[in-house]
DNA sequence: GAGGGTATAGGACGAACGTCCAAATTCAGG
DNA sequence: CCTGAATTTGGACGTTCGTCCTATACCCTC
């Protein structure tokens, strides 16, 4: 285990509470005691509050980036990566259920407090966007592979914030399994078919 | 125009600006100055802010089935009704562009502060839940009723956090005639064909 | 072991918050 | 008009907030 800097634990620290608790609602006092310093200490590393989210936001860019970068390796075809992207619902659901999406949740708080970093929050989404928008295209969707990554975005995020409402995890499988299927309606409509990678999966009525 | 209570003004402002600001970020302060009373006054009429939160819930909820009732009253078909709902995302834009959805962005933020008051923002979703269900039992769907609602519930409230994201209107168009279209294929599913109010469109593709 | 940059501690500061209260004002009925 | 209830006022209260400063501890290098 390796020692981490003070500055990286304070980020850790908030990219955790702003998620759990929001940005708004989490004070310099709550990362002091999860980080185990004293508040004065926050001035030597960040001068403001903002800064301090601004450094989260950066923190979990890198993160996603690393992530998307293991995908990439990890698979073989645009579809399962794609897959693997619709994935996360069910990989992350006991933290959906109980924060929501990290990115989506975070976006719509800076959006009420009208907060400058709106722009960072929605870099995050373009992010997922940008890459998603790549892997429609390599299936051979060029001209709606921009609106097909945005509606898996929007589809995703709705997840989200009905499984922080309900608790409802067979809801959650459903609909990923909804996604699956409509993923695979656009693999049949692609053009280059042969090589898309559907994947060997029972299908069943939508949704 | 007639005459409004104070405390219906309260609620009202409250309602408006918990919409645009977020519960927590809204202080007494805020509303006080936007109906134009002392802060003092609030006493009288709300002991705490969650009991301001609570009565504006109530007024959201009662919005809502006045809403509802309007669209049975208005409308001949389940189908047209569900479309009502869809159309939402079109006649709200602005705002919702603006603040997200009043129903997703409430929900998230009480479910970061922990609040008490998380039963009665999933309330307002159970009301849209149960009525939309009643609309899909209605068109023949009688098992995955349920289901069919939740989805509709989901896409929407992916399509506002997005709209907010990225104050895109061709997206929500495009997300909202995949909706009307996805709904056509339901209504094909369906088993008492013929009197289900099939809208006369022009399809397109997905999504 | 002295010196100097790095890091941390602890508290002061004013502002804003939710809450609460006592006094002042308004208003209706006798 | 008088009176009592309903309503409103403005400010006090204790707390917490983000910010900022100074004093102290730490640690490497000479």
């Amino acid at each position: 285990m390796s020692e981490k800097t003070t500055r990286e634990q304070i980020v850790e620290a908030a990219d955790a509470l702003f998620y759990r608790q929001g940005y708004d609602h989490t004070s310099f006092a709550d990362i002091a005691e999860a980080v185990q310093i004293s508040r004065g200490n926050f001035y030597y590393y960040f001068k403001t509050k903002d800064e301090i989210l601004d450094a989260v936001i950066e923190q979990r860019l890198a993160d996603r980036r690393a992530m998307l970068a293991r995908w990439e390796a990890e698979t073989e075809s645009p579809a399962e990566r794609i897959r693997c992207y619709i994935k996360i619902l069910i990989t992350n659901q006991a933290d959906i259920k109980r924060y929501g999406c990290p990115l989506g949740t975070l976006s719509s708080e800076l959006a009420k407090l009208n907060h400058e970093a709106q722009g960072e929050a929605k870099a995050l989404f373009t992010l997922f966007r940008t890459w998603l928008r790549r892997q429609f295209e390599e299936l051979g969707h060029g001209a709606e592979a921009d609106a097909l990554a945005l509606h898996v975005l929007a589809a995703s995020q709705g997840v989200a914030t009905l499984a922080n409402a309900y608790q409802d995890d067979a809801f959650v499988r459903r609909e990923v399994e909804g996604l699956f299927d409509w993923l695979d309606a656009r693999l049949a409509e692609a053009k280059n078919t042969g090589k898309n990678g559907a994947r060997p999966r029972k299908r069943q009525a939508a949704p």
